[in-house]
DNA sequence: ATTGCAACCGGCAACGATTGCGTAGATTTT
DNA sequence: AAAATCTACGCAATCGTTGCCGGTTGCAAT
């Protein structure tokens, strides 16, 4: 059985008590210097290292955040999660990394772990299944510091930063129009997401820009967000398969942007012939084939910029009622 | 202050002892069952939740397992934290996944994190950088259940999960042989790490067995694994400019592969000229141009089976003693 | 009427660390 | 010499939960 030394043993060996064993440890000023060296030698030679349970049961501060994700495979929150390391590590905080695979039980699940895990603040990018925030609410009502990165809500009051998906959306859509695109349809993601719908405005507002009939025969929403393979390559066949079919897809999500490329592949459709542009933090996707242009997200500062308001909410010694969303703006990569 | 309900909480509400709301929770025998009824009543509406952190200062016990991989954006690793929890969850654990990013100093930290936080037991993948063990020997030593899974070390003797990567290493080499190439330069991960001395040897067996002789200039050392693209790129230049050049190159690493193909792009280099075989997990290597023939592990089952023997390490009642390294075949993907 | 025995519930201690308060003994002050 | 001050430490409570021991009923058997 793993069993680390504790006070106690130091006490024990020492003859001392406790109390004064923890303050000669902490430094505390009542406790003369030759004390201090006794217990401080000990305490070195049995590599005593406080307890961290015994302390946030007391303190009721655990000096660990927890972050929720959709999917670690994805490699816009795993560029998120770096940049939120980067900064945590730095300011004494540990990680807990968490993913749901966009299932709302798993979520829920997740997110109570991590709660009576007494973290002390969560980061969270919703799944897409979720449509039921209460158990979130109820949390952030009891006080649980929450910042939202990405896939926000409007439901709770907090920091949140997320990406200018609208104009993302609407510089790739307007590169496929100047490239002489006209007919261009939109793989969406689930629409439950925020992400989806600001999405889906950037595309039809490049669409009445260029003077582009909306077709809402050309939208396809893929609820299972690429997860399912299957779902992207139906929604493809059955786009290019209606009448004065779309010569350009613009898709609105990093995993449904691969799953497409690979349902263009495995149709055996002409590159030329159909043209592409979508979300994606892949840091392969310039290596794709077939290519497709790219809207960028800035992953590592979001989650950079997501910790720093979490750790405001939690270092504060007063309430914060005045909240902030930050919008990140995005970057268009144009291929060939 | 984030502050849930407590035993005593209820006991106070109900004029009740906390040891009796404790007991009744648990369906204790000695209760009675109007009793149990108005506590679990009462419990539910003020939402009780057992706090995990007094249970596991208590019974040394959390049910949560620590997961320690190099980097969460590798493809492999992701598959194979999916692989962990699938289990996990089954069985009622929770998974604290952390990442060192191949630094010894962060896989300190983050073993040391888990090891403190009270998790059952660790699952581990080696760092690139990390040669001395002797952190993970002592929490070994003291009773912490450690399996080792694809980056295994023969210092410590415990349960490991590994692939077979000589004879992965063999069949990519050997692919290339059959397709007609006959200097096959190796691109190869940091030395420490046992799975690029067992995919080296299955290389090197591979041109012994078809009577090509070994060149020694046609290996190249990536020590940052692919981290450092630049590092890469710098070893491809240099192979390709070597005296009776190679036409193939066989990739021992994952990371390594993709920066491989970004650096044959990027030098323009005419895919028919030389091609490539390496190792990769990424679920879009199949896109990828230049194309590449891939040995691909199977890391889903890998992390169940670590787990799985983790489970049986925490759970069993007596020591164990007797320890299996389990060795996963490869497949191998061709592409023409 | 006394004993036995369930059934039912409460008190205490402990897990490890911290902290307000108390105090013994030494030193200084008046 | 008596009182005040200071130094250096111990005691006990706390965080939430549970194991162990004890105690109080009510009821049946003797």
């Amino acid at each position: 059985m793993y069993k680390p030394a504790t006070i106690k043993d130091i006490a024990l060996a020492l003859k001392l008590s406790p109390s004064t064993v923890s303050r000669a440890l902490r430094d505390g000023y009542e406790i003369s210097t030759a004390t201090k060296k006794v217990v401080m030698e000990y305490a070195k030679k049995v590599n005593y290292q406080s307890n961290p349970i015994a302390l946030s049961l007391k303190n009721r501060r655990s000096y660990s955040i927890g972050i929720v994700v959709p999917k670690l495979a994805n490699s816009f929150f795993s560029q998120a999660i770096a940049g939120i390391e980067s900064i945590a590590y730095e300011r004494g905080y540990h990680t807990i990394i968490t993913q749901t695979h966009d299932s709302s039980e798993r979520e829920l699940i997740n997110v109570n772990h991590l709660a009576q895990r007494s973290v002390d603040g969560l980061l969270i990018s919703m799944s897409a299944g979720t449509s039921d925030y209460g158990f979130l609410k109820q949390l952030h009502n009891d006080g649980l510091p929450i910042v939202f990165f990405d896939r926000i809500i409007d439901e709770i009051e907090t920091f949140k930063v997320t990406s200018d998906n609208f104009s993302g959306a609407y510089k790739a859509t307007e590169s496929l129009i100047k490239s002489g695109r006209k007919k261009i349809a939109l793989l969406s993601n689930a629409p439950q997401l925020s992400i989806t719908n600001e999405r889906l405005s950037g595309y039809m507002k490049a669409l009445a820009d260029y003077h582009i009939p909306f077709r809402a025969e050309l939208i396809r929403n893929c609820s299972k967000g690429g997860n399912d393979y299957q779902e992207v390559e139906d929604a493809v066949k059955d786009l290019l398969a209606t009448p004065n079919k779309p010569d350009a897809i613009f898709i609105s999500s990093d995993r449904i942007s691969i799953s497409c490329i690979r349902a263009l592949k495995n149709l055996n459709f002409d590159p030329k012939e159909i043209a592409i542009a979508g979300f994606s933090n892949s840091d392969v996707v310039d290596l794709l084939h077939p290519s497709l242009s790219y809207v960028k997200q800035k992953s590592f500062e979001m989650g950079q910029i997501a910790v720093e308001m979490l750790l405001r909410l939690i270092e504060s010694k007063y309430p914060i009622t005045e909240f902030e969303t930050r919008v990140l703006d995005t970057e268009l990569h144009l291929i060939k």
